[in-house]
RNA sequence: GGGCCGUUAGCUCAAUCAGGCAGAGCAGUGGACUCUUAAUCCAUUGGUUGUAGGUUCGAUUCCUACACGGCCCA
């Protein structure tokens, strides 16, 4: 990527060096940034409301309108002149005429360039071929553009460039646009969803003196006044329960966390979840509203339930698939079938396939590693997978049957997990026992697992109701609505490594 | 962490295979043009070929290391 143009300095390119000698030039004659240009419309509200309308009924009208926006392209022609504006809404063409705005104003026009921002008033009128457009009474630079912007056909083609600039990307390409666009209004259909079904929206620490809820690794921080270490969060998810011992039975949060992990098209270290938990409710009431979120999130902002994601086809409308973790391991790895829980035989299929393992893996610890590097990939889904070993699910509730298993569940789709939700365990007698094998597995050398936390412990001895919560990629959803193969495509400002001078 | 690919003008891309004056389109600059829309026409500026080394009479091209990115694998 090119790295001249810097600030001020010898090297800047030839291009930007002329916008500042006009810059220059402009600030001689006046305020340079003026902000007292006021627009009374935005350009999509006029397509809209004015583009049936005949030429002649225009006129009739003389409609007047105040616009302003950047200025996408230009085309001077002599003494009249085109250009587009575009705004937040969308684009509106100009008509300048040299004997209309003044040849002093006209001059000056002709040396703006595309990208400058521009406010223009005048009336609106149709061109000859058809387009709604203002015929300038009154124009005026707003903002100069130091920098050119990128090819206007082709478009920016370096996907670094996208992320690094955002800016640039999202003023230049309407698919960008787009696909923030969506995640917001998901975002908002999903607060919506839960406020209609009595949810309280609650926000809970960023920064944690014990990092919990979570098996992953976190950033560390420090308290200077309090000399204190602090780490980002994880997840909410133990703060979240602290609210339900509180008697907030139905609460959620739309989190920021963070996790200090590798970089990929699945993962960047700070990402947005939503966490929500209910009293009273068991991990199948959670498939239950999982399936409707999800559903309903597809239907409200693509206005179907069927999902294309990357050439292939989710069907986000039926019942989604259930299947148990051992069901998934006995299909694709058949020489396990009656020995699932069976650590030697468990260990032997790790070692054939090389998937990692360590000598204090339990039989769950195992089938999990299994799970993962096996089953997980040919998910296509939108499937549940149910019946996790309680071994990795710390904090979930175990099955009254079946105490090997806990009553939790992930959503998959396109081979990614999407949500994960379960009951909660709520006996804090257990639940210390359960953090003390999470510290064991620590001093041993698996720096996911959990601290113990003596305060979250407290609070369950108070009495936490039966609860189930659900935790759902955020990230990942969004991914799938706009088919984007990338995190970082849904990310605004996804972690990128420094620029190098 | 490993493998493969990429990095050339502000942007989009050629030239690299087989070492021999680094090019085009858009943008910019000057000019013509009062209904264009990738406006058009004439003229024209613009380069430390990602960085640092090496081989060579000569390197964008070959070799090594590094940086950043992409894809695949762990």
């Amino acid at each position: 990527m090119g790295n001249s143009g810097e600030n001020g300095s010898p090297s800047e390119n030839r291009l930007i060096a002329d916008r500042r000698e006009k810059l220059r030039r402009l600030r001689s004659s006046g305020e340079a940034y003026p902000n007292d240009f006021r627009r009374d419309a935005l350009a999509e509200a006029l397509q809209t409301e004015f583009s049936g309308h005949s030429a002649e009924s225009l006129e009739a009208e003389s409609a007047p309108v105040a616009v302003a926006g950047r200025m996408m392209s230009k085309r001077v022609m002599g003494k009249a002149s085109f250009c587009h504006l575009q705004d937040r809404s969308g684009r509106i063409q100009l008509f300048i005429e040299r004997d209309r705005v003044s040849a002093e104003v006209y001059r000056a026009f002709r040396t703006w360039d595309v990208g400058d921002i521009v406010g223009a008033e005048g009336i609106l009128f149709k061109t000859r071929t058809g387009e709604l457009s203002v015929r300038v009474e009154s124009l005026r630079l707003l903002v100069k553009s130091l920098r050119p912007l990128p090819e206007k056909w082709r478009g920016i083609a370096d996907p670094e460039f996208k992320l690094r600039r955002r800016y640039v990307d999202l003023l230049m390409s309407e698919e960008t646009r787009r696909v923030f666009e969506v995640r917001s209004n998901t975002i908002g259909y999903i607060r919506g969803m839960l406020d209609a079904l009595g949810f309280t929206e609650v926000e809970t620490p960023m920064m944690h003196p014990i990092p919990g809820g979570a098996l992953a690794r976190p950033f560390a921080t420090h308290h200077n006044a309090l000399d204190l270490p602090l780490y980002l969060r994880i997840a909410p998810e133990l703060y979240l329960k602290r609210l339900l011992v509180g008697g907030l039975d139905r609460v959620y949060e739309i989190n920021r966390s963070f996790r200090n992990e590798g970089i990929s098209t699945q993962h960047n270290p700070e990402f947005t979840m939503l966490e929500l938990y209910q009293a009273y409710a068991r991990s199948d009431d959670f498939m239950e509203l999982t399936q409707m979120l999800v559903r309903e999130a597809a239907s409200r902002t693509l206005g179907t339930e069927q999902v294309e994601y990357q050439g292939q086809r989710f069907d986000f409308g039926k019942p989604f698939d259930v299947l148990t973790v051992e069901d998934g391991l006995e299909r694709d790895i058949p020489e396990l079938a009656g020995d699932l829980r069976n650590v030697g035989r468990l260990r032997e299929a790790c070692e054939r396939r090389e998937v990692p393992h360590r000598p204090e893996d339990g039989a769950g610890k195992l089938q999990i590693r299994l799970f993962e590097k096996v089953v997980e990939g040919r998910l296509q889904g939108p499937v549940f997978v149910t019946q996790f070993p309680a071994e990795v699910s710390p904090l979930s509730r175990r099955n009254d049957k079946d105490p090997f298993v806990a009553d939790r569940f992930e959503l998959f789709v396109s081979g990614r997990e999407i949500a994960n939700g379960f009951s909660e365990l709520n006996d804090p007698e257990e639940q210390a026992e359960r953090f003390r094998q999470q510290a064991r597995a620590k001093s041993l050398g698996d720096d996911e697992a959990m601290y113990y936390d003596e305060d979250y412990i407290r609070a369950l001895e108070y009495g936490m109701p039966p609860a189930a919560g659900l935790g759902l990629g955020i990230d990942r959803l969004i991914m799938l609505l706009t088919d984007s193969p990338s995190i970082r495509d849904v990310i605004l400002f996804p972690h990128l490594r420094p620029e190098s001078k």
